[in-house]
DNA sequence: GCTTTTACCGACCACTCGGTTTGTAACTAT
DNA sequence: ATAGTTACAAACCGAGTGGTCGGTAAAAGC
């Protein structure tokens, strides 16, 4: 049973390792041995966990991306306040780390997005699994913020969530580069204008 | 003289085929190979005209994307109508462009920003000219629409401009898979949606 | 105590990559 | 006619690539 324990443990570190390395340069730009070279593995352990390096990189998809944009957007956003408030503070709160973050190279589900975008189905279906879970939360944030009239009922709750997404991963891929801060801010004023467009109009009482 | 034509002649064709094959492969996956054999060109012809596969690249950046960028992205905007007017109907037919592409990958510029981010600086600042360019003259056709009264005078049209860039880098993002035609109709009607939200309230006469 | 399984090593394979070199046919300038 | 230049072909190089395989030491199961 601790058998197990070890096998894990090394798997885990070779994922670990792994993500760092082709968040950073890319999956055809990283080779196995580039990891294994990391860790001080060979080629025989890696083989011996995995059936190919496809295979790995899926694990990973299913231990750490999903898991990242859980945290990231989707678990901040849940709750009944009003998601304008609920959105623009995911937001805020996500560039504000890429800002800070040293070796920040974008967002991590839309780079493989972009570097697999049909080039390899297999691998495309998993990101776009993940892109549809935060998709269909943005929706429901955004629906029960309806129910709880924050948001105008004539309003297209799906198309707000694409409308959202879009925008985040188009700043995020642009704020790798440049002043991330400036963009950050800017980015976020016009947000907030958005929202003040599709939330409830107040009536003077 | 004419001399000069026959080298131009292969150049260009080499390019085209060039960034045919970069935009469908990405530049990493593409090998000098694969466009040579496309041409039926050997290698000595390549490196005989360009100095490395970098250097090539940089040619096709400069004499096609930046084509590309003005004539789908900055020419269609520049003008005195509406700025709100202008743009959506310049991403509007940008995006039903790529809808009826069978062979669309996403938006030629952002794929390849996201393919070098953090990971070529020379061929980034290239790319990065190009966003810069189009940010510029987005946000003078805003500017503009300031002062004939279309755009209301409190907006920060830096601040809209990297808005709209990131909304349509990442609206061409997912488009690639799933049901194009769906979120091109969706982002739109959040687009307008937007835009009306920064456009001079119209007082009632 | 003996056997089997597990976790890993490291040499090796066929192949691909960007880039170099050498050779040559055709054209140009004199 | 001849000498020089241009535009390409083709073989080649060394460094990598994903993946295979035979071996081994240690632990687990009986």
């Amino acid at each position: 049973m601790d058998k197990n324990l070890k096998r894990m443990a090394t798997m885990h570190r070779m994922q670990v390792t792994g993500l760092e390395l082709f968040y950073k340069n890319g999956y055809y730009n990283t080779s196995v041995d580039d990891i294994l070279k990391e860790l001080s593995l060979s080629k025989g352990a890696f083989y011996h966990h995995y059936e190919s390096k496809e295979d790995f990189f899926i694990e990973i998809i299913q231990n750490f991306m999903v898991r990242k944009v859980y945290s990231m957007l989707i678990e901040p956003i849940e709750g009944h306040e009003n998601p304008a408030t609920l959105i623009t503070n995911c937001f805020e709160e996500a560039l504000e780390t890429a800002v800070h973050n040293e070796m920040d190279f974008g967002f991590l589900l839309s780079n493989f997005i972009c570097e697999f975008n049909g080039r390899n189905q297999r691998i495309m279906k998993h990101l776009n699994d993940i892109l549809k879970i935060w998709e269909v939360n943005l929706v429901s944030t955004l629906q029960k913020g309806k129910l709880n009239g924050y948001i105008d009922r004539h309003i297209d709750c799906e198309g707000a969530a694409v409308f959202l997404i879009s925008s985040f991963i188009g700043i995020r891929t642009i704020m790798v580069e440049a002043s991330p801060n400036a963009l950050k801010y800017r980015f976020m004023s016009q947000l907030r204008q958005y929202f003040k467009s599709i939330e409830t109009k107040q009536t003077v009482v």
